[in-house]
DNA sequence: CGCTATGTTGATCCATATCAATAAGTGTGG
DNA sequence: CCACACTTATTGATATGGATCAACATAGCG
């Protein structure tokens, strides 16, 4: 692996209090690889081999069965994916793929699980990482179930929004037929549903979002934190 | 606390590791409480004193919003709850409430994370339950966004059963009413999949399940063990 | 035994999926 | 740099799964 990648995965939560000795042992095992767009990096159901960290790109976490698909999230730099797999040495629940031009670091699962057992640190800040996805996992299940799919479009937007700066302008992170599917909804309805918020101020052209009438929109979408805060 | 609930709890996979002074620890600072059915013992976004157990009796956790409220997961003895919410010391996402008379332990959280601290079998321990939490949840996810109502009561019959021994004939552990919302389904349209079921030899009379044509239900639910398979 | 909550059934409505056609991007090779 | 091919996005028409509303039946429970 490049010098150059180590700083940036050494300061992720989850390595950062680590002792240096086991962060090299885990480097030294590791590879760095550049991916195309497209390509599958795990498939479901396989043994989790790797533990995956997205250094620059974008990955999407997506699952079938009986030929249906659908995007369960994305990942973006700097985040490791699969890691309760890795640690549970379980067989992946998600396939991933590359959206994008993508750099993906790969450990080896049992050096992750190795430094587990030997480094306290590092094992508490699994706890950390893995409470994090969990409660994250818990919201998009009340998203998903107590909200119409307008609801999660406008509620999205307004994520989305904070994500990017809080400007009433800003561009979405997704192409539009994968947001459809990680809102659970099919494009044709999330188009629908773009112009079912135009009611409330939201302009959206290409790739582009803008938020006219931001109190319009909240009072239509309710946020809530704890479905929609992503940092507690 | 009686000293006859201290073996049920130790033996919980959480603390059947840890040193015995810690788990000490723990229960001289802990209570048990009977409490009758539906009295919501958590309220979503509350600050998380306490660790619970079920060590008898059911606990629903559900979720509101918007003047909605849905079901997201059962829990029985002996088991914990809202482990994410104590470690990360956030505040529930969701509520609790008895189902019917129930005997609950309550950990206060500061001291769980305290051993957390201090001993480093109980926070390996809670990374795996948590990583076994976070799967769970992710299976949940990929039912309610792959499969129509039906296919989701389908898997839950076989799954139900499973759990209950794998006769073909076995009994619903939930109110209809509160298994339609864990489905994400009102409690006419349970009523009615159950019905759409008895082509494929579903028998439902009250809270008694037959199920005569094992294959033909399961040509019809294509379970899948990265779905269904709530032991991995 | 009657009250109240739960479950069922029917009628209807609505949200979302599906199917089909067109438009608009996007990338590629000449 | 443009033309072509291919994917993605939009729009319309229609179908359908599931929700809602209302009436009734049933079953627990005090």
């Amino acid at each position: 692996m490049p010098d150059s990648d180590y700083p940036d995965i050494r300061e992720l939560d989850i390595f950062k209090d680590m002792q240096n000795e086991h962060f090299q042992s885990l480097m030294r095992g590791a590879y760095v690889q550049n991916f195309p767009a497209q390509i599958e990096l795990i498939t479901e159901g396989e043994p989790s081999d790797f533990l995956h960290i997205v250094l620059s790109g974008t990955v999407d976490l997506f699952s079938t069965w009986n030929n249906r698909e659908t995007s369960m999230a994305t990942v973006r730099p700097i985040s490791t994916f699969i890691l309760a797999a890795t640690i549970k040495d379980a067989p992946y629940l998600m396939s991933a793929r590359t959206l994008e031009k993508s750099r993906i670091a790969l450990i080896p699962s049992q050096d992750v699980r190795a430094v587990f057992d030997a480094d306290n640190d590092f094992a508490r800040a699994i706890v950390t990482e893995l409470a994090q996805c969990y409660r994250s996992v818990i919201k998009a299940q009340k998203d998903l179930k107590l909200r119409s799919s307008l609801e999660r479009l406008a509620n999205y937007l307004l994520r989305q929004q904070k994500r990017s700066g809080g400007a009433p302008s800003f561009d979405l992170a997704l192409e539009k037929r994968r947001l459809a599917s990680v809102l659970g909804m099919t494009p044709e309805n999330l188009s629908r549903a773009i112009k079912g918020l135009q009611p409330y101020g939201v302009m959206v052209t290409g790739t582009h979002v803008t938020i006219e009438d931001q109190d319009d929109l909240e009072r239509f979408a309710k946020p809530n934190p704890l479905i929609d805060d992503h940092t507690t």
